[in-house]
DNA sequence: TTGTACGCGTTATCAT
DNA sequence: ATGATAACGCGTACAA
């Protein structure tokens, strides 16, 4: 390549990385020599003196699965990690960083180490289903980039982007009690998820610290299972809000089945605000998150660390807003 | 490292890739040495040397696009593409190979082949939504193992794994019509895609030439829209097949938001078996197409392709089934 | 069986 | 502004 335009490699380096002052006639040059020839630099061979990839990993980590097939399938079959990933994906686009889709749990934690410590990826996304999940604390200790989905319980001096899961639970219960609804009642996600645990304890100290609570796992049979649940033990709930809109549907079903109407009987708010609010009849009242936006954030806070090793760790933090439909 | 170990560099490496005859006592201190050094290879080194990188990517090209977030919300939401990128994700991981998802439109093909040819990958699973896509040809051309999901029109000597996408329709139409339905329509994606054309041909072959169709996009709206101007169209129609769970489900929905009862008024067949399928009331009737297997068998296939260069082309075809549910 | 030494294709440093 | 040349960290002939 060097020899096809009759400069040093050196030079051809400096036009492929527009470095500064080349002189415009050996640009054009080597520019032409590089179309004509097709020449593209070899990524392994930049890496390795580069000390960069250009590509960062997604790792969206599970305590325990129950079989290696089903986790993938719901992994990838999610409404929430699809929006997630097309979030990421989007915003790392334009800056030339490929992502790699990583999903684990605890039994193989360390292949993901083990991954990241090749130097495969400049940094990593964190999707952690447990707030004691240790991957964010070893993933830290690796001392690579990493940005969190949410705060660990341990806190720890990395970049995080999340929701005011307070708020969106509060949001949603002013507004069962708004409309009137007298008995309320949530399906909640998994207790060792802040996603599960905050929306519970928010929705509680605004609808009453009494208010009947099924603790389910963001699945729609959980959801649907949980609304069932419910109504054998509190036939007379006329407000439900649920914390995801994926068991929000569940919930409808288990609703509706009992001949209840919806909202009419019981109210029912959702959470995501992501499409499945949308396929439900009637459609989801919900408390919308910008999954994809929040995504987008995570993954240029990623870049900017690595960009700039020295980075001050920072969290941001998302409003939820309330979104009006039919449900409630 | 090698010092550590009070060894050469070469032994190291014999150790880790674990080549023939390294003496027994070596190789654990070896092994000790890189268990308390907690060493990794650099995998940019590596890969200059061995020309291997130990990823694949999972192309999805799509011809045209509205808009950047959208597609790339599709794309990841969709049931479809979580299955394929599940069961890819599966087949690789025994082999510790990694999945980059790559989603891209004709815009944006160079940025693709640019990518590849950088080395970035060892080989392609593409899935093209046109079988006039050129993506196929050339990757091939740039001599980069690939597997396709379906054969293009201009037949290329490229492993590639699909479905008897015209047993599927014709299974659908036998069903239809051993349950008494009579006046039979379909709901069809794409004509420039096999799932789409061959479905449409082969029902149409089976109901009879006049079947009325409309031709829609694979999209739960667009099922929809389509199975209402259907029924504008052809008030008396009593059997429906619809190319994809996601449209049947909209279709589904425009159905008995006309007062039409399922299955009594109106028979309505599927096609995937995703998801959706179990979502709907009433659940699905429908082809089921075993995409993860398929998925996993692409990337068996890209792995046998990567190991052996001189293998040849094969095709694959898995064979859909009826799967009776209460919508048909 | 083990060690030495070379090459993989770039970027970066240092002369010029 | 440009060209030698030294890393980068590994695998692998080849020699011992």
């Amino acid at each position: 390549m060097a020899a096809a335009a009759g400069v040093s490699r050196a030079t051809v380096s400096r036009v492929i990385n527009n470095a500064v002052s080349v002189a415009p006639g050996i640009r054009d040059a080597v520019q032409r020599a590089i179309a004509s020839t097709g020449y593209v630099p070899n990524v392994a061979a930049r890496s390795l003196v580069t000390r960069r990839s250009n590509s960062v990993a997604l790792v969206i980590s599970e305590p325990d699965r129950p079989d290696d097939h089903s986790f993938l399938n719901r992994i990838f079959t999610d409404p929430y990690f699809g929006r997630v990933t097309a979030g990421a994906t989007g915003a790392l686009r334009p800056h030339d960083v490929h992502l790699v889709v990583v999903p684990t749990d605890s039994a193989d934690h360390h292949q993901v180490i083990r991954y990241l410590r090749q130097g495969h990826v400049d940094g990593v996304l964190l999707i952690c289903s447990s707030e004691h999940d240790p991957l964010p604390g070893q993933v830290h200790a690796l001392g690579i980039p990493a940005v969190l989905s949410s705060q660990p319980a341990a806190p720890l001096p990395v970049s995080h982007v999340d929701l005011d899961q307070r708020l969106g639970a509060r949001l949603a219960a002013e507004h069962l009690i708004a409309r009137g609804c007298r008995r309320l009642a949530t399906i909640s996600g998994p207790l060792d998820i802040p996603a599960g645990s905050e929306r519970l304890e928010a929705f509680r100290a605004a609808a009453g610290a009494g208010a009947p609570a099924v603790i389910s796992d963001f699945t729609r049979a959980g959801g649907e299972a949980a609304a069932h649940r419910l109504l054998d033990d509190h036939p007379g709930l006329d407000g439900l809000f649920v914390a995801s809109d994926l068991m929000a549907e569940g919930a409808l079903r288990a609703v509706q089945d009992r001949g209840r109407r919806v909202p009419d009987d019981v109210a029912v708010v959702g959470f995501d605000d992501s499409s499945p609010a949308l396929e439900c009849r009637p459609q989801l009242t919900t408390i919308r998150q910008p999954v994809e936006e929040m995504a987008a954030e995570m993954a240029q806070l990623l870049v900017a660390h690595i960009d700039e090793p020295g980075r001050a760790a920072r969290s941001v933090i998302f409003q939820p807003t309330l979104v009006l439909r039919a449900s409630a």
